[in-house]
DNA sequence: TCCCAAAGTTGTCGCTGTCAACATCATCAC
DNA sequence: GTGATGATGTTGACAGCGACAACTTTGGGA
């Protein structure tokens, strides 16, 4: 009796969208693992594909992580966006927006650590182009709506504050970058605390820096190097 | 003729201390390639023995790793005593510690990265002991010099503060650790001005302390899980 | 219709982390 | 002295890895 063609769990020799799947993988493996030194043959075995088949849409291991930072970092962008929205006032919405970054991070510790932890920018220098837009879109809104926030409620609106302004932006994503990381890492505590602990700083920060707000040095950027 | 056995470039079977010389030839390799995934083998080749010489003193790669950072928050122990001993005034100490760390994780981006990127508390749960140790001195040293510069010049000593003093430790350690691999990653600079952001930021910080500082919910900790 | 480039597969290479078996040496009881 | 012994270092092996090359399948346009 000759095999039927229906016979169900047959896979097409073409996947359909491999790039999309390999990624939906790498970030399953990644929440589970909780690490990005996993092997591309185990990434592949996951997609249901040969262990070659993402060489055809990565050049290498480091592309394809690239790809799953920048998914990473339009997730951030996403979520960002949407707690912003709810907001009805400058300093409620600067609140919910730190309030979101950090537990994203928080949420998603190790695919935050490949966002931000150097594996990308480190020896061969420069990241893949897609991952650098996703993280300076990612970046720029973060910016923008500190500064918004900033000026709303604790800074007056003058072209001599851009320098607060900028020290302002710097305060927020360091004290974010960093509490993020601590809880994630489970260095302060304990996790069911955390919201609560997260809220407590980020009041902090915001009424500070109505009262006492740094200002950046001359010539200082918050970005990307140019 | 029998070679004699006095041609000068002969290297005794056993090392002296090969532990030792390990762990500074991973420092040296850290500092070159600002990666830590560096092969075993590479190391041992440096070290000028075996690949599997140090298999006799570490289990794996992951213990000669915390061994690595164990040495790297010995070194931040060292420099954040060294800085704090020269300062006069808890305000100037204070200000003395936050610099002195953020400054050795930015001379040492891949070792700090190491300390606390998460890779030793990764999947197996449970850092080597000599690690944690090492990690606690450094935690419970940073977060003593913050609650005196706190004490000192921001916050009255009472026992209704502890909160505040746990939030002043909490938001200090935080910033710092934020900015750190901010500068670090180049995602701010130029790194010719990141002495001076440092200063503006940290100095915004402890006086900002003096006026808004956030108090910690109950019950939670900054520290290690127990 | 045919053909070709995109997409997936199989086979291979050098390298890696780790295990097992063997070699060397310093130390200490006798 | 000397020989046993355990700590230290070496050699050899193995499976798994990232990456390359060569081959196969397939859908869509000339």
């Amino acid at each position: 009796m000759p095999q039927l063609p229906s016979t169900s769990d047959e896979r097409p020799y073409h996947h359909g969208d491999l790039p999309r799947a390999v990624v939906a993988a790498a970030l399953e493996i990644l929440s589970e693992t909780q690490s990005h030194e996993f092997s591309l043959r185990e990434l592949a075995r996951r997609a249901g594909v040969s262990h070659n088949a993402p060489y055809k849409h990565f050049a290498d291991k480091r592309e394809l992580l690239a790809a799953v930072s920048a998914a990473g970092f339009e997730a951030l962008t996403k979520r960002i966006i949407a707690e912003a929205a709810k907001a009805s006032n400058p300093r409620a919405r600067l609140m919910a927006v730190l309030r979101a970054y950090i537990h994203y991070g928080v949420d998603n510790p190790a695919l935050y650590r490949l966002m931000f932890g150097g594996y990308l920018s480190g020896p061969d220098a420069g990241r893949p182009a897609i991952e650098r837009a996703a993280a300076e879109t990612a970046r720029t809104l973060l910016a923008g709506l500190i500064r918004d926030g900033a000026l709303g409620h604790a800074i007056p609106d003058t072209p001599r504050n851009e320098r607060k302004i900028a020290g302002a932006i710097l305060a927020c994503w360091s004290l974010v970058h960093g509490l993020t990381q601590l809880i994630a890492d489970g260095l302060v505590g304990p996790g069911k605390k955390s919201g609560e602990i997260c809220e407590t700083l980020v009041k902090g920060m915001v009424d500070g820096l109505a009262v006492k707000c740094p200002a950046l040095p001359f010539g200082a950027w918050v970005g990307p190097q140019t």
